[in-house]
DNA sequence: GGTGGGGACTCAGAAATGTAGTC
DNA sequence: AGACTACATTTCTGAGTCCCCAC
């Protein structure tokens, strides 16, 4: 606790250390697109306000207006922290740095079939705001501090489970378990997902799961012939469902477009190929596709591409009678694409087509400079 | 078979940190 | 030598994919 006061409607609040930290967190915003946002705003406060009453802050029943609050004089006293940290001498700081790094080092390695391999993320998430990105429902919330009790371990059946850092407390659970490749895990406090902790980039168990995902693209190299006859041929299917699946494989082909699995209400509304809806989709004559949607990460996808004949009529049927809000591939899900794919080919699913556009185009482009006296 | 949640993995943007060049 | 800055790299963690299994 700094003992900075938050000042509401003029006052100096000085709050519980539980709340001061909460306070901090959105100092810290302060300035930020985030602490901009209205979901932002509105979902810090709520949370605040519930940790005062949870807290039974005295200040719960005083602190009911987040216009009255401002937090710059716990702002400026971040500010101060950073600029004596700044400050500091050159050596001086390089030695805080070597000390911290000769701490953390035994984290940063974990025995793996007696080999020493790095481990990624070997730190919890610390508390703080959930930022999200987008507009994301849940966006300014409190992410609680994940403690030991929070951690499952997981570790060799003949060695030692690491010292839990913390003086009485304990790890949730240590396991054994072979067919994984995490070394802990924990659930998040907000979208409930679980976080863990992997091996490096670098290891063994990465290494293996990209080779098998490349080789997997190659594998596709093969078929591809198959499967875009396959779906050419589809387009003219009398059943609409396997017409709307091969004009979906299409576009997942030949834009890269991710497949589009199903989102909760307190996500933000992204879409891929599967999720497009009505307002996605623009048809212009004669035969011109126009998307526009937030995909992944909410960045904004905008493309016209012409389209086979045949796939611009089926999407004027796909589209007909619909309106705003409804699904053009009503008839289509991830997983029911996603099986029709594995028939074409072991393990094959929308996912794989990326990476195969990815390695192909990448693969056209060092011919086109070969030979060319170009570094690439 | 369709649906829904659990679970484990990759992908990817933002933020933080490091580095090299210039004054 | 140090400050300043632009650019590169690394870290963090949120956002996807996909498979499994129960109902």
């Amino acid at each position: 606790p700094h003992g900075k006061p938050l000042r509401y409607d003029g006052e100096n609040l000085h709050l519980e250390p539980e709340i001061e930290e909460i306070a901090t967190f959105y100092a810290a915003k302060l300035g930020t697109e985030h602490a901009k946002k209205k979901t932002f705003n509105q979902n810090f406060f709520a949370d605040f306000k519930r940790a005062m009453r949870k807290h039974n802050s005295k200040y719960s029943g005083i602190i009911k207006d987040f216009k009255k609050c401002d937090f710059s004089v716990i702002r400026a006293h971040l500010d101060a922290v950073k600029a004596q940290q700044k400050d500091m001498r050159p050596c001086e700081r390089k030695a805080i740095r070597e000390a911290e790094a000769a701490r953390v080092a035994k984290y940063q390695v974990a025995i793996v079939d007696g080999r020493e391999e790095k481990v990624g993320n070997y730190r919890v998430e610390p508390p703080g705001l959930f930022l999200g990105r987008g507009e994301h429902p849940l966006a300014g919330k409190v992410k609680r501090r994940i403690l030991p009790e929070d951690v499952t371990i997981n570790i060799g059946e003949q060695e030692t489970p690491p010292e839990c850092p913390l003086p009485g407390h304990r790890w949730k659970k240590i396991v054994h378990e072979h067919s994984v490749t995490w070394l802990a895990f924990w659930r998040d406090s907000i979208t409930s997902g679980f976080k863990y902790v992997w091996l490096g980039a670098g290891s063994a168990f990465k290494g293996m799961s990209d080779h098998s995902k490349f080789e997997k693209a190659r594998k596709l190299h093969g078929v591809i012939g198959h499967v875009r006859a396959e779906y050419r041929r589809a387009w003219k299917s009398k059943d609409l469902s396997e017409q709307q699946r091969a004009v979906a494989t299409y576009l997942i082909d030949v834009l890269a477009l991710r497949v589009g699995n199903e989102k909760s209400e307190d996500e933000a509304d992204t879409v891929g190929c599967c999720s497009l809806r009505f307002e996605h989709v623009k048809l212009e004559r004669p035969s011109t596709l126009r998307l526009d949607f937030l995909g992944k990460d909410s960045i904004r996808y905008v493309n016209s591409v012409s389209v086979d004949p045949a796939v611009f009529a089926c999407l004027q049927r796909f589209l007909n009678g619909k309106k705003n809000g409804d699904d053009v591939f009503d008839l289509v899900t991830v997983t029911s694409l996603n099986d029709y794919l594995r028939g074409f080919m072991d393990g094959l699913s929308g996912k794989v087509f990326r990476t195969y556009n990815a390695s192909v185009t990448l693969d056209r482009l060092l011919q086109d400079t070969a030979g060319r006296d170009r570094v690439v």
